[in-house]
Order: structure tokens, then sequence, then C-alpha cells
DNA sequence: GCTACTATTATCCAAACGTATAAAAGAAAG
DNA sequence: CTTTCTTTTATACGTTTGGATAATAGTAGC
């Protein structure tokens, strides 16, 4: 009476990576009451027993998704300047921009984003995992405002930073949530001309002299792609 | 053999509110999972079977919650000049300012945001709601940001006003999930100086010169007031 | 081509979920 | 004081949840 279904062995590595996955879109795409065992099973193209073969239990996975969408998004601002011209004024121009284009700006990402918080406000481990990759984040964008011709002490430093990384987190938070009400471009335009503003450097200017096919504009890097996939065919 | 529990006929609003009241908690403390009928019955001191009564479904009585808080967010973005200076520049200082500290700056706050962004965008209704409030509290905005003393043409404003608003957006994000990482009043004054720099315009000074008791700097209007008990006892 | 190992499936379980329905009790009207 | 109404409680039902355990089948080593 059994017809037990057929199935290929997998490197653990692999299926570890396939069940985030699966967890890290059923949450974008249903919030987190969508990624049960089952879902993300089916999903992963296994049976729900295996969740527990991997991971000892299903919040132990979540962290996992969760660790690795943070690590996701760290890449990608390690990554992102990559080949980048050697301006500080452009490399500037380049990283907001990138940071407020999809794959970055998407709904599904929002909701992904939006799906853990709870559990990085309730879990101290993840509310690490959190506040570090926001400090790395920053802190990115921070030595690249340092780089600019200027002078500026270092709590300005600071001050500036957590200016423009809220300019970058506002917009992408709005034009992912309600994609239909900017233009095209209009919240990269927006992003260069206030981050800008802020920093005194004309952003917008130094983005528009720009050669295409630079890092960020055209040419995504890999883990941008990587990104990509774990939120992809947003709506 | 049964000990009927004793209980208090209560009119329907109030009934209403205090279980939408006890939903909004239980978002904002533990997520949409922790949000089960049973818990928002025993929260709202009633048992589980009186939400059928006064909603047809669970995703109803998730709705009305939702629709209440972008409610209450409409209503303090309107009432929160009230009584406050004819001087433009004062007005717009003081409405970012306010929009940067308690209650609205609150873990619990981007919680309860947080728990409804899948409902939100998959529910063509709640979506139309969340827009409409957005767009509400951006136009506020932009009605300040146009009457401050300088020429700027429309589609300048509407520019500056989403760009406003993204710091505000940004700067609360930040500011409620690691409320630690930013000194007491930090995040008013980069508001300040952000959106003053991007509008080109000294918020900060003008921040500073206000008497204190001015709306919005000390004394919260009632309707924070009631945000502030929806949030309230914040991690 | 066996044998041993373990990744994977299959099945089961108790608890919790949203919902439906019936019984009871508070409050108002006569 | 009785009657009527409807708010509220109580109970039950079918489903789904996360987790545990036992059986099976791929795969690598000899």
């Amino acid at each position: 009476m059994a017809d037990r279904r057929t199935y290929r062995r997998e490197p653990e590595e692999k299926r570890r990576e396939a069940l985030i996955a699966a967890a890290q879109e059923l949450v974008a795409e249903g919030g987190p009451k969508a990624a049960t065992v089952r879902a993300i099973a089916e999903r992963a193209g296994v049976t729900a027993g295996l969740i527990r073969h991997y991971f000892s239990t299903k919040d132990e996975l979540s962290q996992a998704a969760y660790r690795a969408l943070m690590d996701h998004m760290t890449d990608f601002g390690a990554h992102l300047l990559d080949g980048a011209p050697a301006d500080p004024v452009s490399r500037l121009a380049i990283f907001v921009a990138a940071s407020l284009r999809p794959p970055v700006v998407d709904g599904k990402a929002v909701g992904l984003w939006a799906g853990f918080i709870h559990q990085v406000r309730s879990d101290p481990a993840l509310r690490a995992v959190h506040e570090a990759s926001y400090l790395r984040f920053r802190d990115t964008l921070q030595a690249l405002i340092a780089d600019l011709p200027r002078d500026a002490d270092a709590a300005r430093l600071r001050r500036e930073a957590i200016a423009s990384n809220a300019v970058i987190d506002g917009l992408w938070l709005e034009g992912s949530v309600l994609p239909e009400m900017f233009a095209p471009g209009e919240l990269e335009q927006i992003g260069l001309t206030s981050v800008g503003a802020i920093l005194g450097v004309d952003l917008a200017a130094a983005m528009a002299a720009l050669p295409t096919g630079v890092p960020g504009t055209i040419a995504a890097p890999a883990i941008v792609q990587r990104l990509a996939d774990t939120v992809k065919d947003s709506a």
C-alpha cells in the first residue's frame, strides 16, 4: 500500500539553504503565519519531517532565515562598490541610488523584513544580529561620507550617517509598500538630492555624470542577484 | 456543575473598542501570531465567543484594528499643531520634532505597524486605508513646507515632502527598533537638522527658540495620549 | 554486490487554532 | 414581578499547527 515517494539525498548545506530560502519566500509573500513547517517543506520540495532533521525546532529555522537575510543585506552593502570609480562623490551616489532600486526596493523585501520584527525585538540573539547589520550598513555609509572633500568632525559624521541612512530607509519603506505612488527613478532622484542636501554635496549631478555600466547602475553584483532570488517576482 | 462566570453588559461601541485595543496590544507585543481570538478575548476581559458577536470573522476584527491604528495616526498629524504658533518655520519644527519622540517613536508602535504589513499588501481595502493615511500625513507635511518663506513650485514641493517624510519615517524606524543606540533627543535633533537642510531652512534654531509648553514640545494633545495608551508600557 | 549508515519519508500525537451553536444571565420594558 | 430581548458564556467541532517516532530507501565504503 505504501507508494513511498522517491527522493535524492542532498548535501547538508544545500538542504539547509533550500529550507531557509523557502521560509524566507513564504514570510515575504504571506507573513510569518504563512511560513508553517508544512508549507516550508512543500516549497523546498521535501516532507515536513525533514525540517526537524536539520533544525531542532521551527524557531531555529526561523532564526537561521533571519540571519541569512541580514547576511545578504550586509554583503550587498559590502560588495556594491566593487569596481566602482574612486571618486568619493560618485561612490556615494552609486551607493545611495542602488539602495533605492529593485531588488532592494521591493514589496516582498519589506514584507520579509517586517515578518521578523517581533522575533528580533524579543530574541536577544536576533537583536544582536540586527544591530550588527544595521551598524555595518551605517558604517559603510559613514566611511563614504568621510571620504568626501569636506571638513567634518566625528560627531558630525555620525549625525550625517544616521540622517543619510534614515533617508534611504524611509524612501525604501515608502517605495516598497506603495510602489505605484512614485514614478520610475523618482525615489533614486529624491534620495540623491536629499542626501546631497544633508551633506552639502551635489550627488544628483555626480550620478548623472557617470557612464552607464558602472557597478550599481546597470550590472548588479552577484550578491544582489541572490537577494533578488530571495524576493523574486515581486508584486 | 456550571459555575457560570458573572459579567456586565456593555454598550456595543465600548466592547468593539476594547476588542480592537486588545488585538492591537497583542500584535504590538507578540506579532500577528500572538493575536489569537482566545488571547484577544482574555485581554479584553471577555470569552472568545463574544468576538463573533461583534465581528463576523477574525479577519474583520483584524481589519478594524488596522483602520483604528491608521485613524489614530491621522488624527495625530491633524491635531498636533492645534494651538501652535503661527510662524511657519516653528510649526514645521514642532511637527518634525513631535514625530520623532515617544509615543510615536516606540518599539511596540513599530511592531504594531509591521504586524499589519502583509494584510495591507494583500487586502485591497486595507491597502486603500494605508495609502490614504500616508498621503494625508504627507500632505500635511507638504502644506507646512509650502507655507515656508521661500519660492517653490509644485513639483519641488512634492519632492521635498516625500524626502522630509522619508527622513521622519527612517528615523522613526531606527529609533524605535534600536532605541538604546541614540541619545535622548538625538533623533529629534538629527531630524530637524536634516529636514532643515533639505528645505534650506534652519529648523533646529527655530525649535531652540521656542518657549516650553508649546504644543508638541511638552504637553501632548489628547490624541497622542490615546496613541500612547495603545502602545503603552514600551520595552 | 553486500553492508552499514543516515537522509528522508510516513505516520501519529496532543495542543491550539478559528468557527459554529446552544444555553444562560444581565438589563430594560411592561 | 414577570416577560422579553440580546449580550455573553459555555461547549463542541473539524482543521491545522509544531513536534515525536518508526519505517524506508538512497548512497557510500568495503
